[in-house]
Order: C-alpha cells, then sequence, then structure tokens
DNA sequence: CAATTCCGTATCGAGCCGATACTAATGCTG
DNA sequence: CAGCATTAGTATCGGCTCGATACGGAATTG
C-alpha cells in the first residue's frame, strides 16, 4: 500500500508554488519604486532576520538556495544603493558580516511587501494558519535533510536551545548567551526538537 | 482589536516563499538535463492539467503571474524544442490553443519534477496536508481577488458545475457538458461555491 | 610550512522578464 | 457596414538574474 503516491501532496504542491509565483510578481511591484528586484527584497528580509551565527553571504546563498556567486552579485548592489553594510568578522577574517543599513530598515518598513498576504489571510483563523505553518514547516524540514541542506528555525524549537533565567537563553552549540529578542531570529545551525513517533 | 497585524500569518508567507524558492531549485535540477529553466517546466506541468478553456498563451500568463510577452518567449522556445504543440482556435482565430505534444508528455513523466516534494511530505498525515491545503487555497484565491486576476480552480468546487448524470457534467458558465476527467483540470473561469460566514 | 579546505569575489554568457510597439481578429456603436 | 475600441498573441530591446568557472586570501590539518 506504498507504492502508489498520494496525490494530495501534489495539490499541495501546486498551491505553495503558484502562491510563490504570485509573491514573486507582489515582491516585484513593491520593489518597482527603488527598482528593486524581488530576490533584493528578499535578501534584504533575510538579513533583518538572521542571528549573528546567520548574517554571512554564505548563509544567504543556502537559505534563497542561490549559488554563493550569486548572492555575491546581489549584496554587490544592495550595498552600492546603500541599503546594507557590510564588515570583516574580528575572529575569522574570510566572513563578512551583513547588516542592514538605516536605509535598508526604512525602506523594508516602508515597501511592506508583506501587505498583500496580510490581506489575503485576513479571513484564515489562527488556528488554520498554525496548522497549515506546522505542515509547511515539516514539509521544509524534510526537504533540508534530503537535500543535505541548512535547515533554518528559530530557537523556541531548537535542540541546542537552554532557558537559563526568565529573560536569558543560551545556545548549547555555540555558547553563547542570547537575549529574549535575538531567540526570535532565524538562525542557520539550527536543530529541530525531535519529538516524533518512531 | 483590529489594528495590529497578527504576526503568524508573517511566518506562513516566509515557509511558502522558501519553499518557492526551494522547489524552484528542484525544478531547475529536473531540467538541467534537456536544459530547461524551472518556468518552463511549470509552464509544460500547466498545459498538462488545463481545460479546455484554459490551454491558452493568456490563460498560463495569468496562472504564472507573467506577462503575456514573457509567456510567449516561454512558449517559443518550447514549441521549438517540440515539447508542445500550438494551434489555432476554430472559432475565435486570434486565440492559440496549446497542448504537450507526446515527447513533452513522456519528458514531465521522466523528469518528475515533484520528487522531492513527495519526499519530504512523506510523513505528514494526509489529514493535515488536507487542511493546510485548504488554508493555502484560501489564500490564494484572496489574493487574486485582491489582484483582480484570474482564480484558478477545478470544477468539484466551481459554482458553475452541474451534475447531469453519474458521469457527465456541465458547465452552466459555458454551456458545455464535460466528461469526469475533464473535471478534474484547472480551469481559469473557475467560481468557487460560497459557503462563507457572513 | 605545505596541502587542503572554506568564504567570498570577479567575470562571463545564457536566458528570463517587463516594457513597448506592433499585427490581426473580434466586438461594439452608430 | 464603417469606424473605433478591445483583445490575443508576437517581435524586439535592454536590464538583470543566475550558474559556472576561476581566483585570492584566510583558516585548518598533517
Amino acid at each position: 500500500m506504498e507504492g502508489r503516491l498520494d496525490k494530495n501532496p501534489l495539490v499541495l504542491l501546486e498551491l505553495v508554488e503558484r502562491l510563490g509565483n504570485l509573491m514573486r510578481t507582489e515582491l516585484r511591484k513593491s520593489g518597482a519604486d527603488e527598482s528593486l528586484q524581488p530576490v533584493h527584497l528578499q535578501a534584504l528580509t533575510y538579513i533583518s532576520k538572521a542571528n549573528r551565527y546567520s548574517n554571512t553571504p554564505q548563509a544567504l546563498a543556502d537559505y534563497l538556495g542561490l549559488t554563493k556567486g550569486t548572492v555575491s552579485q546581489t549584496l554587490l548592489l544592495l550595498d552600492r544603493r546603500g541599503l546594507i553594510e557590510r564588515f570583516e568578522d574580528d575572529v575569522d577574517r574570510r566572513v563578512v558580516r551583513l547588516r542592514l543599513s538605516s536605509a535598508g530598515e526604512r525602506l523594508l518598513d516602508e515597501s511592506q511587501p508583506a501587505l498583500a498576504w496580510q490581506n489575503a489571510t485576513r479571513n484564515i483563523s489562527p488556528n488554520r494558519i498554525r496548522n497549515a505553518t506546522s505542515a509547511l514547516r515539516e514539509a521544509l524540514m524534510t526537504l533540508q535533510d534530503d537535500n543535505e541542506g541548512t535547515t533554518f528555525g528559530a530557537c523556541p524549537t531548537c535542540t541546542w536551545c537552554q532557558k537559563l533565567s526568565q529573560r536569558i537563553y543560551r545556545c548549547g552549540r555555540m555558547g553563547d548567551r542570547l537575549s529574549g529578542p535575538e531567540t526570535r531570529k532565524i538562525c542557520r545551525i539550527y536543530q529541530a526538537k525531535v519529538e516524533e513517533v518512531a
């Protein structure tokens, strides 16, 4: 009873692809004023949400599913536009750290690339949103595992996260102490807590 | 209590965008053998599933969220490769009808662009898949309405669909009788049945 | 201190994609 | 039926994404 592939996942895939395509055209509209491409806005959004371990070109490349060469070009443009800042890491001088400039933050605030989505989901109950989120998250994790790719996520559901006190957390993998806000950012060394059925 | 936008939809959006990106790179890999771009495989997939009202360049452009000029180029390439056939409509000689050639069908069978997805969703229960599908479908419909765009769908949940007998259906909008298999194809004049709360 | 590996950049070429302008067919209005 | 507007599709052009490849510097390994 395993041989036949179920068709329902394909319906879901179709929706994901279509929504992805349409949101890309939304991004295109959002960025048109500043003559920014969809990928530029995606990069800015990522950078705004990446934690201290994940604000590098390589992490962004993994996140977007692009090559590092491609991403390097994207970052070059964003830098020339003054939307991001690039600076050397202190300990490993090969790596470049990324952060939004104030102009970049302002741009993200103003262009509101997610507005159309906010509207599109206005009539969906929070509960259904949560359920859909959890299902897609699982698909994403499995997909990344299969591709031996990086799995991104945030501390609250990460194996490495330890709670030290009311407001202080700690990453057991890297050994750093993390503030509350930082635990909600995107991390590239995320490891999902297992709560599997066997 | 309406003013603050909920953040959960944004999490869902992030997942949709990321899955969309990653599936695009999967498509890139699938098409690499034949040196086809992601959009080409998406177009072939659409054409294979479009019903008689929807197998046109304009419908494909609406579906993919691209301009008709762009789509025209894509179709030109697919035609040159012998993967699709284009022929004039009988009654309206402006419109072009599209269908897969046998080579195109074979290509879709072999490249299996959805295989990675099938694997990625293997551990998600059918019920959760259905729930996620329904939530995303609603988001998609709302998004399309907001953009005054075409809403795509299939007969079983369409207002216009009438069941004439066990196997024969009828589209109340176009007046044609439709076979069972045809009612499962994608249609551009789809109108979702209302089952709203007020 | 080589050899290897890793992060990032530079350069090149293919080709997507939107914008614009165009042709041709149809519909509308009188 | 004449004339104008609308629609489906194509042709052409330029900007830019994106992968492939090659390269340089920094870190790690032995």
